[in-house]
DNA sequence: ATAATACACGAACATACGTCCTATGTCAAG
DNA sequence: CTTGACATAGGACGTATGTTCGTGTATTAT
């Protein structure tokens, strides 16, 4: 269960350690080139490359065109520096009193369908329905993105989700290996939950039934990455059939 | 030595509600721009304007020269518009605890072996692992007689359950039709997840992927029903393969 | 050796964003 | 009525900042 930290070189290490420390000290992140600053790069390009890389490998987030829109979302054991009495409470009063997480149901989850999305980053308030998770189930630190969708019909049995379960979602457009991603075929017209492989010239989309097939997608443009999947849940509600 | 708070218009406060909703849905600041959007103004220097006055206010602290570097230093009190991560846990704050429950992982379930219990209603404490679940998301009110298997390998996937997914049950030794039971069956020598129904003559066990066909047991006896399960999660871990 | 790939630099570019200046309307005090 | 403080709008301007592209150099695979 714990996060894997495969191949962080020097400068990796030295990125996000200055990234924390940063966000730490001014309560916002460094722009581009102040992280290249701090590790003696000149090259912007040099700085979003590696920023590219700590995103693929789940370290951080970040928002397109946006200034200093970058989160950490593992922040590496060594912290020793905590400066903001601020930072500290919010992050105390983040972990210590709320283990449960409310997540809003953003709506039902078809093939034949579009995703349903939240509707904006603020709503949390009207979402009429919510799941409860405990924090502890969740990979990610960062709550605001994660949405909930309630699985309608049988269409996704290949990956092994059936009807009435809920799905965890994280929002993003970007997926890694491995992940579970929902997408949405252009061509086919439809919705699907399937684990992501980026291959040569390709992209392979996997079902988590081991006994299927996957489907391989060419051209990168037909095929819209919603959201990926963190966690799905089940009850058994002992329905009579 | 608390600030004073005087003459706060509807706009410093709505603007003072937007940067903590907008800081703790996104994790960074919203620009000039989006801030006049947040309160209908178009002109950015009258947000500028309002910036200073909360920042003269002592409500704030800006970087000169820097996006997005607003800081909120005194979250509004109370005002039933906090953002919503803060509101609930200090509305959780009490209950919290109460709902959520923390259940003992007792083992692992394979199908060629029988279920693993809890050695006794008592050993919560010894459990070295354990799962929190929302009391939201169970049944049943009595919590002393749930604890959870993690699946160990592909041989559940007719009942949609798959390795690593961790199922929550109830321990019991009847069931009712349209409950997923786990069953040990004496003949086969497995144990197996299915729904439960009773037929006039005999016993329909029936697998959650409707793909698949039900098994019969004609004989009783040689099903024993372990437990029935209440919940199913499945933590999507983004291991490459 | 050749090709492919990862790592690195710098510069050009587009734009997101903060700053600041001007204009207009309101209203209470002089 | 005039004056001036205040609230508001619009926009010009400069720059801070993310993105992209062309190029170069190691390192590794074929």
């Amino acid at each position: 269960m714990a996060k894997r930290h495969p191949g962080l070189s020097e400068r990796h290490r030295k990125i996000m350690e200055f990234l924390t420390k940063f966000q730490d000290a001014n309560g916002y992140s460094p722009s581009i080139r102040q992280i290249g600053d701090s590790i003696g790069v000149k090259s912007t390009s040099l700085v979003d490359y590696y920023l590219n890389q700590l995103l693929e490998m789940g370290y951080i987030e970040r928002e397109n065109r946006i200034s200093r829109s970058i989160r950490v979302l593992t922040p590496l054991p060594s912290e020793s520096s905590l400066p903001s009495k601020v930072a500290d409470a919010i992050r105390n009063a983040g972990n210590a009193i709320s283990d449960l997480i409310s997540i809003p149901i953003a709506g039902r989850i078809v093939a034949s369908a579009p995703l349903p999305m939240p509707t904006s980053d603020l709503n949390y308030y009207d979402a009429e329905s919510s799941v409860d998770i405990a924090r502890s189930l969740l990979p990610s630190r960062d709550v605001s993105e994660l949405f909930a969708l309630e699985v309608d019909g049988d269409s996704m049995i290949d990956a092994m989700v059936n009807d009435g379960d809920i799905v965890v979602m994280k929002k993003t457009s970007t997926a890694n290996n491995g992940d579970m991603v929902a997408v949405w075929l252009d061509d086919k017209d439809e919705t699907t939950l399937k684990y992501f492989y980026k291959e040569a010239k390709r992209i392979r989309l996997q079902p988590a039934n081991p006994n299927m097939g996957p489907i391989y997608v060419e051209d990168p443009k037909s095929l819209r990455i919603m959201g990926k999947v963190v966690l799905v849940i089940r009850q058994i509600k002992s329905v009579a059939g």
